[in-house]
DNA sequence: TGGATATCGTTAGCATAGCTAACTATAATT
DNA sequence: AATTATAGTTAGCTATGCTAACGATATCCA
């Protein structure tokens, strides 16, 4: 039925328009948490790939980050000068440089990402237990939404 | 009762991290739809409050969308540009500037509204009607959050 | 083997977007 | 009338995105 498939559109429409607008919104907000790290926030989001997935190349960072090599490549040499992360040549091929989290950056990464998290969570203590499962729920359909996406 | 205490305090920030990280790679997706437009992010998003909420002055639209009014001056100054709004002088107060979309950034703002929101809508056709009532649910539930956010 | 081709990363140059400080113009207060 | 407050702009800094062009290294294949 036609009129079916209609309803059908409009109401995922209606949903993607708000969750797209919540999304944009719920990040302004925690961005200005990161402001206590002095480190702009693509460097963080860089660095953050880095200390939970593990070391990689400039190539595979820009591409986890959806960035261009180019972009990525000044993202890394900012967080080189702060000694967040350090480059080690690849020995088997001379044109690749494998990127480590320094101390460091692990430590700065690890408080600056509970400081951030903490501060969203402390404005979730005004849901009830139910309004949390709901929650809860809903981000585990978002992420096979995004896993799966074409 | 301490433990109990300690153990919804962990629920919330882990409910808030997985949250976060969903907003991030979600908005990272759905942005890429805006190349069509040919118009910047920050633009765009200044664009569509003037056109879904209406008239405004430049410290309103600054403050409605975070951001400083230098900042917000100069992306209205992009969008006279590009003929998509225009400033009225306020009868009542000289120092003040309305803004108002125009007939151009309005059509363009609904094209492009449409366009990143049909795209984002065309993944959700994965999820059964539960899981669609849930993130519906959950959107409220933040809109909730967002709102009374300190 | 050695020249062509492909890949990884960088450099250069452009536009956008965030900030603070300092300024102009207008309004409000005293 | 003089002072103070408010709205917006200008100037100048940093950061982040892009493409085009380039150097260095690896790989292919005739």
């Amino acid at each position: 039925m036609q009129g079916q498939k209609h309803r059908q559109n409009k109401a995922r429409e209606e949903l993607a328009d708000r969750m797209h607008s919540a999304a944009i919104h719920l990040l302004r907000r925690v961005r200005k948490q990161d402001a206590t790290m002095a480190q702009a926030p693509a460097r963080l989001s860089a660095l953050s790939v880095l200390v939970f997935a593990g070391a990689m190349t400039i190539g595979e960072l820009a591409s986890a980050e959806q960035v261009k090599p180019p972009t990525m490549s000044r993202i890394v040499a900012g967080l080189e000068r702060a000694r967040l992360v350090k480059r080690v040549r690849d020995a088997m091929d001379g044109r690749r440089v494998q990127l480590l989290a320094t101390p460091k950056g692990t430590k700065l990464m690890r408080q600056g990402r509970r400081r951030r998290i903490t501060y969203f969570a402390s404005q979730l203590k005004m849901l009830t237990r139910d309004e949390m499962a709901i929650l809860d729920e809903s981000v585990g359909i978002l992420q096979k939404v995004l896993q799966s996406w074409t």
